[in-house]
DNA sequence: TTGAAAGCGCTAACAC
DNA sequence: GTGTTAGCGCTTTCAA
C-alpha cells in the first residue's frame, strides 16, 4: 500500500483528493494508529534523541532539559531519557540508545570526567553528538560551554567597581580530581586576574573551595569568617553556596551587604527572595538545551557544515546582596 | 538465524556450549549490536515507558522523573519524556506514546483538569497506566496520591500543640477553575478541621489563596499583614510560598519564629538553609514517582490483582521557623 | 541442537 | 495516480 503510506505522511502531489479522501475516511474508521516502530525500521531512522544527564535532581539540569524538550518537540523529535552519574553508567546509557538505534545524542555534563574515549567513538562511528558544559579536546564534537571565566570576572569586577577592594571567593570543589569541577577552576582564574588586574592581591587565606551546595556554602563561609581577613566582600560561585553563605553571616551577625557585600552565579528563582536578594550572574542554562537541539536537528538534516563549539555568557542581575557603593570609597 | 537469537538473549538450555561460543565470537568481531527497534517489532514490545510531566521546571518534577528513572532503569525499561501543560497537548503526547508502541505510560500531574476522557479510552485500550497526583475516579487506573488533607491538618496541629491559635492560612489558589489545585482545596480543609477540633475559628480574613510560587507567597504574606489580625502563626500550604512569605514577614520587622510562626509543606534541600531554616511537612515526591514505576512494571509482567490506590502521608521536619512553644502559652 | 522461513507494519523503488 | 513487492533486523514456530 504505497498509496496509503503516501496519504498518511501528508504526500499531496501524488495522490488524488477522492482517493485521499477515502483512504483517510477508512483510517478514521478502523481506528488507525501508525506504528512509529515499522516506519522506524523501513525508514532506519527513528526520530528518537537520547538525551544523558549527571543526575536528575541537579537544578542544572531541569532547565537543561526544559530546553531540550521545547525544541525537540517543535522539531517532532522524541527524547529519551537517561541520568548517568559516571563514565561506566554512561557509557551503558550510550549503548542502550545505539541499541535503541537513535538519531542522535545530547549529553549534558557537570564536567568531571577522566575519560572520553567513548565520546570519540560515538563521533567516529558517525552518530550525531552535542555536548554542553564538557571540556572535550575533539574539535569535530559540537559543544556548548559556559564563559566560567567571564563569570568570575565579571562578578569580581562588580564588586570592584562599587569599591571593594578586599574580595573573597567562595568557590566549588577543584580537589581532588574525582569531584573537580572545570567551572570552579575557571571562577576561580576569573577571580584572580579581576583582582590583579588592578594590582590588588589575591591571596590563598581568602579562597575556599568546597562542594557546590548549600551546605559547602555554609560551611566555606563560617571558614572565612573564622579567618577573620577583614574582607568587605565575597563573591560566591554558586547560587546554592550563596544561600548557605548568607546564612553563615547572618549566624556571625555579619549584615549583607552592609559588612559583607555578596556576587553569585546562577539566578534560579529563588535568588530574588532571599534576604537579601541575590544579585547574581545569569547563567543561560535553558538556552544551552535549546541551542543544543537546535545544532542536533540540523545536523541531522544535514544542514550543518563546521561543527559548532559556542559558549555561552552569563549576564549580570544587581538585585541587593551587593550593595550600591562602599560607604568609605567615595 | 534462531540460534543466535537464543545466545544472545542468554537462552542457554537450546545451543550446545560450541556453537554459543562461536556465535558470542562472532557477534564480538563484527562488533555485532542489537537492535531493540527490530526486536520490538518482533516481540511487539517495545520495554519504552512514556512519562507525561506537567511542566520540566516545577520543582516537584524532578524528583519525580528521578523516582521512576531510577526503578526503569534497574528493570530494563526505557524512559521517553514528555511534557504537557493542559489536555490538548497531554492528549497529543499520549497520542505519540502510544504510535511509538510504549508499553505503558506514567502521568504526574498538578491535578488541574476538566477532562479526563482521554485517559478512560487508554483505560479501555489496555494501555497500562499509572496517574500521579491527579483526582480520577477512576477505579480501574493505578493511583498514587498525597495526602494533602493530613497535611494540612498535621501543620496547623503542631502549631496548635505550640499554643497558638490564631493560626491562619497561605494556600494555594482554589479559584477560578482553570487553575485551582486539588491540594491547595484539600490542605485549607486540613487546617479548618484542626482549629475546629478544639473549637477555634476560621474566619474567611486569615485565608489568602494565592499562586503556588515565591511571589504568591511573598504576595500573600503582605496581604495578611496588612489586615492585622494578629495572628501568631501561618501556616504556608507551599515551600516556595513559605520563602516568599519569610521575605514579607522580614520587611514588615516581624520575627519569625517570635512574632509569627510558620509551619510549611515539601522539603526541598533549601528549606534547611533560609532564615529561619522552616519546619516542614516532608512530601514524599520522590518515592511517588518510584512507587508508580514499580506499579506500572508489575502490570506490564502481570503480576498485578487489583488497580493500585495509594495515598502517600507527609512527615514533620521540626525546624526553627515554628518555635518551641509559645511564650504566654504555658 | 540447529536451520529454514514466515511475519511484525511500514517505506520506497518499481511497474503498470 | 495507483498497486505490487522487496526488504528493514529481529523472534519464533516448525522441521530436520
Amino acid at each position: 500500500m504505497s498509496t496509503a503510506s503516501y496519504v498518511l505522511n501528508g504526500d499531496h502531489k501524488r495522490v488524488s483528493v477522492e482517493t485521499r479522501d477515502l483512504i483517510l475516511a477508512a483510517a478514521r474508521d478502523l481506528n488507525y494508529r501508525p506504528n512509529a516502530i515499522a516506519r522506524s525500521m523501513a525508514r532506519q531512522k527513528t526520530a528518537i534523541i537520547g538525551v544523558i544527564i549527571t543526575e536528575i535532581q541537579n537544578p542544572l539540569f531541569a532547565p537543561v532539559t526544559d530546553g531540550v524538550e521545547q525544541i525537540l518537540r517543535q522539531e517532532g523529535y522524541q527524547l529519551l531519557l537517561a541520568s548517568a552519574g559516571d563514565v561506566t553508567s554512561e557509557i551503558a546509557a550510550i549503548e542502550t540508545f545505539l541499541a535503541q538505534q537513535v538519531d542522535g545524542i545530547i549529553i549534558m555534563s557537570l564536567s568531571l570526567h577522566f575519560s572520553d574515549a567513548h565520546l570519540r567513538q560515538l563521533q567516529a562511528e558517525g552518530i550525531p553528538l552535542v555536548v554542553i558544559n564538557r571540556d572535550l579536546d575533539v574539535p569535530e564534537i559540537d559543544q556548548i560551554q559556559f564563559d566560567d571565566y567571564g563569570s568570575g570576572r565579571m562578578g569580581t569586577e562588580h564588586l570592584l567597581s562599587l569599591g571593594h577592594t578586599r574580595i573573597g571567593l567562595i568557590c566549588g570543589p577543584v580537589a581532588p580530581v574525582e569531584v573537580r569541577r572545570r567551572s570552579a577552576i575557571e571562577r576561580r582564574r576569573g577571580w584572580t586576574d579581576a583582582l590583579a588586574a588592578q594590582a590588588l592581591p589575591t591571596p590563598e587565606t581568602w579562597v575556599i573551595h568546597d562542594e557546590y551546595l548549600f551546605e559547602g556554602g555554609y560551611r566555606a563561609a563560617q571558614a572565612l569568617i573564622a579567618r577573620d581577613e577583614h574582607l568587605t566582600a565575597v563573591f560566591v560561585a554558586s547560587d546554592m553556596m550563596a544561600v548557605g553563605a548568607l546564612k553563615a553571616f547572618h549566624e556571625a551577625a555579619l549584615r549583607v551587604p552592609q559588612d559583607m557585600a555578596v556576587v553569585t552565579i546562577g539566578d534560579p528563582p529563588f535568588t530574588a527572595y532571599t534576604i537579601p536578594a541575590l544579585t547574581t550572574l545569569r547563567m543561560p542554562i535553558m538556552e544551552s538545551g535549546q541551542i543544543a537541539a537546535r545544532v542536533l536537528v540540523e545536523s541531522l538534516r544535514g544542514q550543518r557544515t563546521a561543527p559548532e563549539c559556542l559558549t555561552l555568557g552569563y549576564e549580570l542581575r544587581i538585585r541587593e546582596s551587593c550593595g550600591s557603593q562602599l560607604p568609605h570609597a567615595h
